[in-house]
RNA sequence: GGGGACGUGGCGAAAUUGGCAGACGCGCAUGACUUAGGAUCAUGUGCCGCAAGGCGUGCGGGUUCAACUCCCGCCGUCCCCA
């Protein structure tokens, strides 16, 4: 090679929109990046979210993950796996629907459109998907088999023993044989006995086995959107009561929904949390969605014996259990209420139904509620407790009633406060601190002189004491006060708990004592109502931060628990409510089942048919798939039933047996088909099976799985819940589907100056903001977007794009490319840079990428490349473009930026005379010996602070660099007169001088 | 209200996890070269100061020979849950 004027020869210059495509093109010739069948190599397979292509198409946002994710995939190729890179498309779903209905076009038609437009921009930016494999869910061979996952659902229940689904007719043998009895049911959940399934007709048979099903239709009231006049799921509405996409206010209505019993799997779901590489964030959002609490259920008895079920978290506090709350909904309001209370509770109901039909809120309102006039029996302390209704406690947590501990919980002391019921404290302090406040003219003048002597500490204002105690010197402090009290009373508050008198010290320990204390003070305040003697606490401020607490902690007034440590307390409470038969321990999620029901058109058939008298039947599998018919119109009915209700021909069937039905006119929700489309990329085009369970075991679990935050909760949970499902039918051998996960950081719009204000928003069309690959790719090239998307900022970071930011990369591709096409052969420094230090800054940079890399720090991988082409100038500058360290590091440097850039690495590979593809060779090893400093620098420091600098080999030792620290004139300066009191030595880093 | 994350030059950001703060890039400045189509190359670029030197990772404390990093308390931004 020449160095002839080597810059301006137009057929030298680097043109990413001449050498772009036509690479592109090879590559789709020769299918360089198809996968082949499962072999010996390990695999790795890296998956993106599969997206929902819209009309607007990719922007320089959405290339966030595509680029880094296809990083991976053609590093892991030249590291000798068998790599799987597959790309689809979600394709069901609102807003093409609602396309379609706006502009009167099939949905299917603008799908395919959507998506080859999406596919196209992929391919712009040089990603090296397996397009063999290509998916698109609302496509009949794609939901046969979300279909077929339906109907295993449907035919499989929970077995909460073996923790594993199980097929329904092993219910039907056992129900026939014990009924529920052996299956460990929730109390609150209605047994069945063998007899009653026996006698069951078909029509009661299929409501009992609906309680099983994993997949199930029931009666619900769910959330209606009004704006695309759909039901959706609890998870797609936002805390406001927003609908999730329409942004519309949700709306109650019940009605008969499918199910999937997602709940079933809830401890599963949050135990296996434990295995996975994920971000913490993401894992901890999953936990708080399922919620899992460990407590007891337990048994209060009406004064008829009529059992009612509480859930509590707490069964420690049980015998601070004041009074009880039922849900408005709750089935046992009527039953509890007494005739002179029936009216005031039925307008209480209704009125609480009327506000919750409204909207979904924020349990951030009033606390409400009324007497119903019943009362229940404390299971463990025999007291008489009066049944409340309110609307705080929900139906669809726990058991829909609670028992309340107004000492222990804040909802609970609230509403005792206002409605004037007893709070008995039960749980000890854990700090054990305690006040008491003396009032003016109630103690003898000694006493403050007597507190002083006794040791204890306390303030005085006006002649009101605050005593500070802790619950221990209770009894003592009384002994002491009681005899200098002349009038009135004082008391111990928040441990510790008495009431003393000048006749008499009370101890603050059951509803019993309260009312003997409220009715003394009452008298003594001269007050005509005194609800209990917190609401009198309550109003004296030294005693607020400490009459309420929630911490666990040692329980007092709790007969045979007092004393035991916190958790001891709760495991014996439970322990003995199951000796007694008063209750069992249990396991409580927020967790709701997944609704699944869309009263639209667009979505994957539910294959069920209801016949004329009443039952379900599925669709047999060799009926699959059941295909959406054309329709003319696709606008959602108003009444809320799908569009497909509008069509005989569909819904109407005979069943061979002669029976005539309807079929099931709800669609799937499209969470459906994400829930397992990551399976189907192992066998797209397999119409006899999903996949082989021989391939699903050697391609999944997904490797590394990327895409945005907001699917933390819904896709995520709902995938590893079909995953879970599957693996005990047996199709697949892993438990999570996602091994590692990673979500890619917002790129925001470039900032704007407006009014002297810097502007920073989401890309939106609305705001015509969007910056789009295309723009991009036509003026600097693919590389170069790609390299910029790598570089902008850590990949998990939300950041702004930036204009100039892809002249610069661009502009470090054309050093690679001058360095690599015209190196020249003599420099005009020689000797200012080894052949050595070359050799060493490639090896370094093999390290330095292939970490990045393992880090997911694609930022610093390609500043790394960065560096070493600077590096490369250096050398060239230096003469060393003919010695064997240059080759080595050029080809180096081609193979190490092939995964950023491909197209360019693959242009300059074949331009070398190099074989055909660059992508198919072998990914340099690093030499830890070769990428070895021999001479390090070494700081010196005086009182921490930097003064001198050394460069010392490497091997130096602690000795070594004392001595030449001691040396350093520098150092000497600063150390003057000054005594050496003590030397730091880390080798390899720095000395630390400290001297005064 | 509870939980979590973050806060570093004019800008995007690095910092091997307690060891030289600001790598790399943008921008800017100066110079070289050139009939410049978003050129290229070299040098410089945290702040104050003529300099010696000092000050610097949101603010205030603390631990340490040594703190962007660990601890405590504030302020601010964002996210999740109520």
């Amino acid at each position: 090679m020449n160095d002839h004027h080597p810059d301006k020869s137009s057929a030298e210059r680097y043109d990413p929109t001449v050498l772009e495509p036509q690479w592109q093109q090879r590559w789709a010739t020769d299918k360089l990046y198809q996968t082949g069948p499962a072999d010996e190599r390990p695999k790795y397979y890296i998956l993106d979210f599969y997206p929902y292509p819209s009309g607007e198409g990719l922007s320089v946002g959405h290339c966030r993950n595509y680029v880094p994710t296809d990083v991976l995939a053609r590093y892991h190729r030249m590291k000798g796996y068998n790599v799987l890179h597959p790309m689809g498309w979600d394709a069901f779903g609102l807003p093409t629907e609602n396309q379609a209905i706006k502009t009167q076009t099939n949905p299917a038609v603008l799908t395919k459109r959507y998506a080859a437009n999406y596919k196209r921009q992929m391919n712009l930016i040089g990603a090296s998907y397996d397009w063999s494999r290509e998916i698109t869910s609302s496509e009949p061979e794609y939901y046969h088999w979300t279909q077929w996952i339906f109907l295993r659902l449907y035919d499989h229940w929970y077995d909460p023993r073996a923790d594993q689904a199980r097929p329904i007719t092993t219910l039907e043998a056992e129900l026939a044989e014990h009924g529920t009895a052996k299956i460990g049911l929730p109390l609150s959940e209605r047994a069945i006995s063998a007899a009653e399934w026996l006698a069951a007709t078909p029509l009661q048979r299929q409501e009992i086995l609906r309680r099983f099903r994993l997949a199930y239709r029931g009666e619900a009231t769910v959330n209606w959107d009004p704006v695309d006049k759909t039901v959706i799921a609890n998870e797609e509405v936002s805390p406001e009561g927003r609908a999730w996409r329409s942004g519309a206010l949700v709306e109650r209505k019940v009605l008969r929904q499918w199910f999937f019993r997602i709940t079933a799997f809830a401890d599963r779901l949050h135990r296996d949390l434990d295995t996975v590489d994920w971000p913490t964030r993401i894992v901890t959002m999953q936990r708080n969605w399922i919620g899992k609490s460990t407590g007891a259920e337990v048994i209060f008895k009406t004064e008829d014996g009529t059992d009612i079920i509480v859930f509590t978290t707490r069964p420690d506090t049980l015998w601070g259990a004041t009074f009880m709350v039922l849900s408005p909904d709750h089935p046992l309001v009527a039953h509890v209420t007494t005739p002179d209370c029936h009216a005031t509770v039925t307008a209480y109901v209704e009125q609480a139904r009327a506000k919750s039909a409204v909207v979904v809120t924020v349990e951030d309102k009033a606390k409400t509620g009324v007497f119903t006039g019943g009362y229940a029996v404390n299971p463990v302390n025999g007291a008489q407790i009066p049944i409340w209704v309110a609307d705080y406690v929900l139906m669809g947590y726990g058991t829909g009633a609670i028992m309340a501990v107004p000492a222990h919980d804040e909802r609970d002391f609230a509403f005792a406060l206002k409605f004037g019921l007893p709070i008995i404290p039960v749980i000890q302090r854990p700090d054990d601190a305690a006040r008491s406040v003396l009032h003016p003219g109630t103690y003898s003048a000694e006493l403050p002189a007597k507190l002083t002597e006794a040791g204890f500490r306390f303030s005085e204002d006006a002649g009101q004491l605050v005593v500070e105690l802790t619950g221990a010197q209770a009894q003592a402090y009384a002994a002491l006060v009681r005899p200098q009290l002349h009038n009135g009373w004082t008391e111990v508050v928040g441990a510790g708990w008495l009431v003393i008198f000048p006749d008499t010290v009370i101890a603050f320990d059951s509803a019993d004592a309260d009312a003997r204390i409220s009715d003394r003070i009452r008298t003594a305040l001269q007050v005509d109502a005194l609800p209990s003697f917190m609401a009198y606490l309550v109003t004296v401020p030294a005693y607020q931060a400490l009459v309420f607490h929630t911490e666990t902690g040692t329980p007092i007034n709790s007969g045979p628990i007092n004393g035991l440590p916190g958790a001891e307390a709760i495991t014996r409470t439970v322990a003995y409510l199951e000796a007694h038969g008063l209750g069992q321990g249990r396991q409580n999620y927020k967790l709701r089942d997944w609704l699944i029901s869309r009263q639209r058109y667009w979505g994957t058939p539910i294959p069920i048919i209801h016949t004329e008298d009443g039952l379900e039947v599925p669709v047999a599998d060799p009926d699959l798939p059941l295909t959406l018919p054309g329709v003319d119109s696709y606008e959602p009915t108003a009444t809320g039933e799908s569009p497909l209700a509008k069509i005989p021909a569909w819904v109407d069937v005979t069943l061979p047996d002669g029976r005539t039905g309807r079929r099931e006119t709800d669609t799937m929700g499209t969470f459906a088909c994400s829930s397992w489309y990551f399976l189907r990329f192992i066998a797209p085009h397999n119409t006899q099976a999903l996949g082989t369970t021989a391939d699903l075991a050697y391609w999944l679990p997904v490797d590394m799985y990327v895409g945005g935050a907001e699917h933390a909760v819904m896709h995520l949970l709902y995938a590893r819940f079909w995953t879970k499902f599957l693996h005990d039918y047996g199709l697949v051998p892993f438990i999570e589907p996602f091994k590692a996960l990673r979500n890619q950081g917002l790129i925001l719009a470039p900032p704007k100056e407006v009014d002297g204000q810097i502007i920073i928003e989401k890309m939106s069309k609305s705001k015509n903001n969007v910056i789009t690959p295309d723009e991009v790719v036509a003026k600097h090239g693919a590389d170069a977007l790609r390299g910029y998307e790598c570089f902008i900022s850590d990949f998990e970071a939300s950041v702004p794009w930036s204009t100039d930011g892809v002249p610069g990369v661009r502009r470090w591709l054309e050093r690679v490319w001058r360095i690599v096409l015209s190196p020249g052969e003599v420099g005009d420094q020689p000797g200012a840079y080894s052949e050595r230090q070359l050799q060493r800054l490639t090896h370094q940079t093999i390290q330095r990428v292939e970490n990045d890399l393992k880090a997911f720090k694609f930022n610093t991988l390609v500043s790394a490349l960065m560096e070493f082409t600077n590096g490369m100038y250096k050398a060239r500058d230096a003469g060393l473009a003919s010695t064997p360290a240059w080759g080595s590091a050029i080809e180096t440097l081609l193979l190490l930026t092939a995964p950023v850039a491909p197209h360019i690495t693959e242009e300059l590979w074949a331009r070398m005379g190099r074989s055909y593809s660059i992508h198919q060779q072998v990914w340099p090893t690093a030499d830890p010996a070769l990428a070895a400093e021999d001479e390090i620098e070494i700081v010196l420091q005086v009182n921490g602070k930097v003064r001198d600098k050394l460069t010392v080999p490497a091997e130096a030792d602690e000795a070594q660099l004392h001595a030449l620290a001691l040396a350093s004139e520098r150092v000497k300066s600063h150390v003057g007169t000054k005594t050496i009191r003590k030397v730091i030595v880390v080798p390899g880093k720095l000395v630390n001088l400290v001297v005064g």
